[in-house]
DNA sequence: AAGCATTAAGCTCGCATTCG
DNA sequence: CGAATGCGAGCTTAATGCTT
């Protein structure tokens, strides 16, 4: 339509006056000063007026010096936008490129826009979740949220070892992040009570990490015994939290965190 | 084919927030 | 406190579809 298509936008490198775009804000760029910025040979000055006139009119050093301040702060403001614009290009970048991410992680989604590609991923996201519930109630798989779990179960449903002798069984559920202390403190834990364990499950699944015990109580002390049990284990997610509060502070801020540019490969400059 | 309306995408601006 | 950054809003342009 006549006008600079914005592949040619970067001829006018730092000539933002030149350029229609995004022009109707109701401010000119002049407001900073910056009329024909970088393409002309006599800048206008914040007051208005041209260095050319001011400089015929007046030549001596106290009338210079202000005019020479008031050039850096244009130049300086100039930079500033470029410096912002170039920000937003890229930051528009890393939106898209993740976009495209995305893109490909959710099948049929080429054709779509950005808005149908984001509900789309809902879509898919909200499927997945409710496939890993419906897989998570058959197995053993460990719990999203750290979880302490006590429970008393017939032997029949714990399915127990042949050894044991026909009493209520203490069923035991950690669910907690799979760090490389977790057995061990469990272990520390769980020692002092002098349990007669019966039967032992781990599952482990994108580092989270499951143990279940089955404990067979002393007669008539169910639930002390069960109590005790579930205050070791507690003991044991409470360890790890307060280790995670020593964490470096970048994993606990909420609030909004600066990311560098593009952790992919693509480097602007 | 021309004209028009709609939509998607990009650009810039100004303000708010965060960081050093 | 100034610079850097994030974000929403308003704008333009290009593409697309529909009607005449």
């Amino acid at each position: 339509m006549g006008s600079v298509p914005f592949s040619d936008t970067e001829l006018f490198d730092g000539f933002y006056g030149g350029f229609g775009g995004g022009g109707g804000c109701g401010h000119g760029y002049d407001e900073y000063g910056l009329g024909q910025l970088g393409a002309s040979t006599s800048p206008v000055l914040a007051d208005g007026g041209t260095e050319e006139a001011d400089g015929a009119a007046a030549s001596t050093e106290l009338l210079e010096a202000p005019k020479r301040k008031g050039d850096r702060r244009s130049e300086k403001a100039a930079m500033a936008l470029k410096s912002h614009s170039e920000a937003e290009r890229r930051r528009r970048e890393r939106i898209n490129a993740h976009l495209a991410t995305l893109r490909t992680m959710v099948p049929c989604t080429d054709k779509m826009d950005k808005a149908a590609l984001l509900a789309e991923v809902i879509t898919h996201v909200k499927k997945l979740k409710t496939s890993a519930a419906r897989i998570r109630s058959h197995c053993a798989v460990p719990a999203d949220a750290d979880d302490v779990a006590v429970e008393l179960v017939s032997p029949d449903a714990a399915s127990p070892p042949p050894s044991h002798g026909g009493g209520l069984l203490v069923k035991a559920t950690l669910s907690c992040d799979d760090g490389a202390d977790v057995f061990a403190d469990v272990r520390s834990a769980l020692r002092p009570l002098r349990l007669r364990v019966v039967g032992s499950e781990v599952t482990t699944l994108g580092g989270r990490v499951r143990l279940t015990f089955l404990i067979s109580p002393p007669p008539g002390d169910d639930a002390g015994l069960a109590e005790s049990v579930r205050q070791a284990l507690q003991s044991v997610l409470d360890k790890a939290n307060s280790a995670l509060e020593f964490a470096p502070r970048a994993s606990l801020l909420n609030k909004r965190r600066r990311v560098s540019t593009f952790e992919s490969s693509s480097s602007s400059s």
